[in-house]
DNA sequence: CAATTCACTTGCATTTTACAAGTGAATCAC
DNA sequence: GTGATTCACTTGTAAAATGCAAGTGAATTG
């Protein structure tokens, strides 16, 4: 068990990518994050995607504890909670735009604004610092006034 | 619960890929397939990942299913059994290229070539079509004499 | 042709998930 | 000010997925 678990685990990126967001309900909250600029608690739960409150909790303390996002409370309604995109989670929108890239062309069923993923395939940086735009200005709604 | 479930569940290129890979066991199968040449069955549970055999079983046929990867015997040896990716899953190069950038800058403990993360971050094409090449010498080999 | 290799399958204990129902702090309505 | 409501979880429990060990049967080897 010990030589299993050793050889192999430590040093690799892609088991390391695993451990972080290789996840069904992992995949659609940095969605929400990253592409939907949701950031509240209820916001993830109201999503339609039928994720459990306790599912969303831990996954969320996870992605905490792993540094992808942050927690804050609301400054008018301390009740209300949001959670915001540290930068080792903005630098993961290369990777999900690449796979809304492979995923619009292998899944007949998904539903991609043509102009985007046009406007990806020919110029990716431009929609990478475009994404980043969307986010700050998702976060500063969040957190100013 | 019908209403939760069709909302936002289909046409979601993030959720489709989900579906699809998102997983840890997943992810380390196709790091083998697309970067480290394995293609039998026995080479997979070898890897020192302690991935259980029905398990793995239970993923390569999923993998078949969605059209990752395509099951064959060995020609000389038809109890041996091997898996080539499809165009589909060579077309995961680009995701998981990024992945092993994002994990390299993210974790301290991440060990990937200089040459190769520099010379992915110079060039990524140069690099998606490098990888390609390894994948066709690997499929070559299992496939030929 | 008996022993071994190979790719799984099966049985079962443990862990994770899903669903429903709380809980307690903060906020709102009056 | 206080009772009702909102909010972000937590808890309990049944169902599903996983992990581990031990088969199984076809193919191959000695």
């Amino acid at each position: 068990m010990s030589r299993k678990e050793t050889i192999n685990w430590n040093g690799c990126p892609i088991r390391y990518a695993a451990s972080v967001f290789a996840d069904r309900w992992n995949f659609v909250i940095l969605r929400d994050v990253l592409f939907k600029g949701r950031r509240y608690y209820g916001d993830f739960l109201d999503a339609g995607e039928g994720i459990s409150t306790n599912i969303l909790a831990d996954r969320l303390s996870k992605f905490e504890e792993t540094g992808i996002l942050t927690r804050h409370q609301d400054a008018k309604k301390r009740s209300r909670i949001y959670y915001l995109p540290t930068p080792k989670a903005l630098e993961l929108i290369p990777i999900f735009l690449s796979i809304i890239d492979w995923a619009e062309r292998h899944d007949e069923y998904t539903e991609v604004p043509e102009a985007f993923i046009q406007g990806y395939r020919l110029d990716a940086d431009k929609t990478i610092a475009d994404t980043e735009q969307l986010i700050a200005l998702a976060n500063a709604q969040v957190t100013n006034i």
